[in-house]
DNA sequence: CCAGAGGTGAACGAGAGTGTTAACTTCTGA
DNA sequence: TCAGAAGTTAACACTCTCGTTCACCTCTGG
């Protein structure tokens, strides 16, 4: 049977997310798949998790293009679109966070894939319709604080992502001080 | 030179949070001592692991005490001590978090570690003080989302530690709905 | 039906970290 | 000042994971 790629980097982020120093065995056993696969495709372990940082930023890039370049007038309903969007993101953003603590290469990326989010907030704010006296930092800060809190209660099964999105956005919205 | 074992702690909270999988080597270097000292305080890694999950939850439970066991009339002031209280803790309580996940014994801890502000949380919701329609557990997890938000700009230096407990304080009362 | 691509399993050396011991040095307080 | 506690350095065995190789299955398409 041909293993895809993806599959195996579906996997990884969710054994990674759990344990950053999860064995590749285990990574291999989780996907039903030999560790002999996974070398041939990826010949070192930081080839596999280059591999995995490298997507999960072009999929938390899939879901920032729901980030509107400009103010519209529905912004809940902006905000909901994009958290919706990265709900599924969950696991592999969690991975990608807590290696890039270790590896600087993907600190760079990090940022890169949560830039548009930190300019649309800030655009938000610059429009007055969030309080004026909380730094730009933090809201974007706030915002994720908000999604890995959700992603962790997703992960506990004591909350559905529908619902989780619909929390952080509102949370947020009215914790940045939003007045429609 | 007489070392204590709180220093030992208190570097290896540090070295831990950022690295999970840090060396013993590397917290012995960075507490400038050698690691055949902390082998004699603790004669397992685990060992150390478990010394400084208990120092954390013993921590974070002094910190609790502030937490009102009824609703006041100044919750806002209430809730700026508890943070406060909160905000020194920051690389320990992360170090705990990270390892919550690969050791079972510590789930415990954490969860007794919090229960304070989860039963304080509840109650003041129950008050009608709060916006009824956020689950309970939502309350608790987006204001420890937000603490490790704070965390990480203070950790980058973006921010100071009374900026950080008035902006998580504003950011939780009014996302949760307060109403004095 | 057969060739070959794709996958498996076993094996092994290298390197790193841990647990452990012992001999040696330095600090401390009685 | 001197004895003992506390700390250091050096060394070694053990274990674990990774990187790597290779012979051997097994599925699939032509």
């Amino acid at each position: 049977m041909v293993i895809k790629n993806e599959r195996i980097l579906d996997v990884a982020a969710e054994v990674l997310a759990r344990r950053p120093d999860a064995t590749l065995q285990t990574i291999a056993d989780s996907a039903g798949i030999s560790r002999t696969t996974i070398f041939n495709r990826y010949p070192t372990r930081s080839d596999l998790i280059e591999a995995l940082a490298i997507d999960t930023v072009a999929r938390i890039g899939e879901a920032m293009k729901r980030v509107p370049t400009s103010v519209e007038a529905d912004v809940e309903a902006d905000l909901l679109a994009i958290t919706d969007a990265l709900m599924p993101l969950g696991s592999r953003t969690i991975f990608l966070r807590l290696h890039v603590d270790t590896n600087d290469a993907l600190d760079a990326h990090w940022i890169e894939a949560v830039t548009p989010l930190a300019i649309y907030f800030s655009v938000l704010k610059a429009s007055g319709r969030l309080r004026q006296d909380h730094p730009d930092r933090w809201l974007t800060a706030s915002y994720i604080g908000l999604l890995f809190a959700a992603w962790d209660e997703i992960e506990s099964g004591e909350i559905g992502r529908v619902r989780a999105a619909r929390l952080i956005t509102q949370t947020w919205l009215t914790g940045a001080g939003y007045s429609g």
